[in-house]
DNA sequence: TTGAAAGCGCTACCAC
DNA sequence: GTGGTAGCGCTTTCAA
């Protein structure tokens, strides 16, 4: 057993109350300069560690917040590289600012949140929640300052960190009209697209591509959404429909991993990419770079958005004004190899 | 500014001692049945929820851990997808049991740990140290209870997790030979190779080559390590190399990511595979079914691979008995398309 | 400039 | 069975 050392016996030791102690410890209070001296010698030759829990008792403030990622929708977090950089940006962040972070997977469909309450935190980061879910009131209850990352709720109260994804698939969408390509397929993701709408980042993506079309004065054809998951195998699969689809020229899937199953696809099939098949993909994941061909794709600085939500998150927690709840992060267009002419240029 | 509604409003509004509340709220002592009924009417009512940090204040322990990754070494955060699964069984196992992790990245050269003194967290599982860093003598200073992962330290008190690399690594290499290639190159990694022995996975992965090679009575030649990143850009340069060594028939890369990156270039140079070169990665991430054509490799349980560590861990945490305090976790050869017969088959 | 003391929310011991 | 109460390590008035 590790016998603790508290404030009070670095008191003792130096000869001074605990409360000098804590005056010079926080920095706070005034202390002549040889009793900062002694006191600081103290600690050291004790080895004293300020207790966090005991003083958050007194402060109420713990100086940890929760990252909640949603465990069980599949195809996520199991797939995705993406989550990687996202904790790392939050991770980074917070610790800028001497925050801890503590992950918690949870499962959408059960989870109360009771462990942030239990644990007093000051906040959450709540990644990738859809709308209909019921974990977003209950978080809500909880009176925490929450942060959303890429959840696109209605509510213009709630804060939330989102990618301009509508710009981004438009870019897309448009670079490949640019390039004389008319009949683009889209691999939307595992959804029924009648009802995109309550789904945020695909539905954010899906109004971009039809805003291109649209301003190409191109008709939005239905059959060529795709409807399979925005995964490695979705993606694959994905593959199979698309040589089916008549005169079609090139395909903007929602995703890089997906993407790159395409690609597998498609060569699998002696399919020529990008002479018979243009692809784009979105998110530009580190490794994008390196399929063959190199992928075309959206890119979002993934780091930059989980830094932009602890940012905000903070700046709430300390009281701070904050300047807009609903934060949108740039895109751009990365063209590289799987992208090339189409028929009507 | 939420009304907080501690153990005291319970017993007052229930009529009851706090002493009895918290008797009900940690189902120790004895209460009565219509006590216990009465006193959890009250705490539904409230909206209680019991304050962790004040009662870890008595107990003692914070049911929190630390999982501490280094940031700053280059090629392994940013890159590397393996993490994300590596922390999704940490955290899986510590909910199991009640725990709640923290994440911290360090560097690793100036960490002090003085954040896990000060959370009091209960112990920590630190990933990926070298040998020689300071940073892993500072962290048994503190006294706690601490399990390292991927590290390979020569010190046999600690406990440590990893996976059989010694035996992946032999395996790779007895195929390739079985396959009937002779000559095969090895990248290694982006170290001096007089100097591996203190690069524990490194070194164990490079012990398993020379087993392969030994027992099948061919000579190691020095001149076949590529000292280069274990990295995408680092196995895309690799390639660049490989197809200057003369008479070499096949490539054992010590990670995917560089495997993926050799195969890009590898193809930038018209050269085939498996025609032309075996290429044999390590890891098995979950892309590597996907490259074109998909990746031989050592596969490893990543996820595994973090529960285990918590498990050791938390073990050590309880006070239970650890069977083994140096874990190997098994390997496992997957046959993919990047293998093809060699020149002496 | 310093110290005494109250109290944050909880557990655990000991009386009743 | 239940309640009183002494701390856990700290911050923070308020006095001195």
């Amino acid at each position: 057993m590790k016998q603790e050392v508290s404030i009070v016996d670095v008191a003792k030791k130096a000869g001074v109350s605990i409360a000098t102690v804590s005056n010079v410890v926080n920095g706070k209070g005034r202390a002549s300069a040889s009793t900062i001296q002694k006191v600081q010698r103290v600690i050291e030759e004790l080895g004293y560690t300020p207790n966090l829990p005991a003083r958050n008792l007194k402060t109420r403030r713990t100086d940890l917040i929760g990252l909640v990622v949603p465990t069980m929708e599949p195809g996520r977090l199991q797939d995705n590289p993406f989550y990687w950089d996202l904790l790392a940006g939050v991770e980074e962040g917070a610790r800028d600012r001497k925050f801890h972070i503590i992950l918690a997977g949870i499962d959408e469909s059960t989870e109360t949140f009771a462990f942030a309450k239990e644990r007093r935190l000051d906040g959450l980061i709540i990644v990738g929640m859809n709308e209909r879910s019921q974990a977003i009131g209950r978080a809500m209850e909880l009176g925490l300052p929450v942060v959303f990352i890429d959840s696109y709720l209605q509510d213009s109260e709630l804060y939330q960190v989102n990618l301009d994804d509508r710009m981004g698939s438009y870019r897309a969408t448009s670079y490949l009209i640019a390039q004389g390509h008319r009949r683009i397929a889209l691999l939307v993701g595992d959804i029924p697209v009648d009802r995109i709408s309550s789904y945020g980042v695909l539905h954010e993506r899906w109004l971009g591509y039809k805003d291109a079309l649209e301003e190409a004065g191109i008709a939005y054809d239905p059959q060529l959404m795709i409807k399979l998951p925005t995964s490695l195998e979705g993606g694959y699969q994905a593959s199979n429909r698309l040589v089916e689809l008549p005169d079609v020229t090139a395909i903007f899937s929602f995703s890089d991993i997906s993407a790159m199953g395409l690609l597998k696809g498609l060569r699998e099939k002696g399919k020529s990419v990008p002479g018979e098949y243009s692809v784009i993909g979105f998110d530009n994941l580190f490794i994008s770079e390196y399929t063959s061909p190199s992928l075309t794709t959206v890119s979002q600085n993934i780091l930059e958005k989980g830094q932009a939500a602890v940012r905000m998150l903070l700046d709430q927690i300390d009281g701070q004004p904050i300047e807009e709840r609903r934060k949108i992060l740039p895109v751009d267009l990365i063209v590289r190899e799987t992208t090339g002419r189409g028929p009507f240029l």
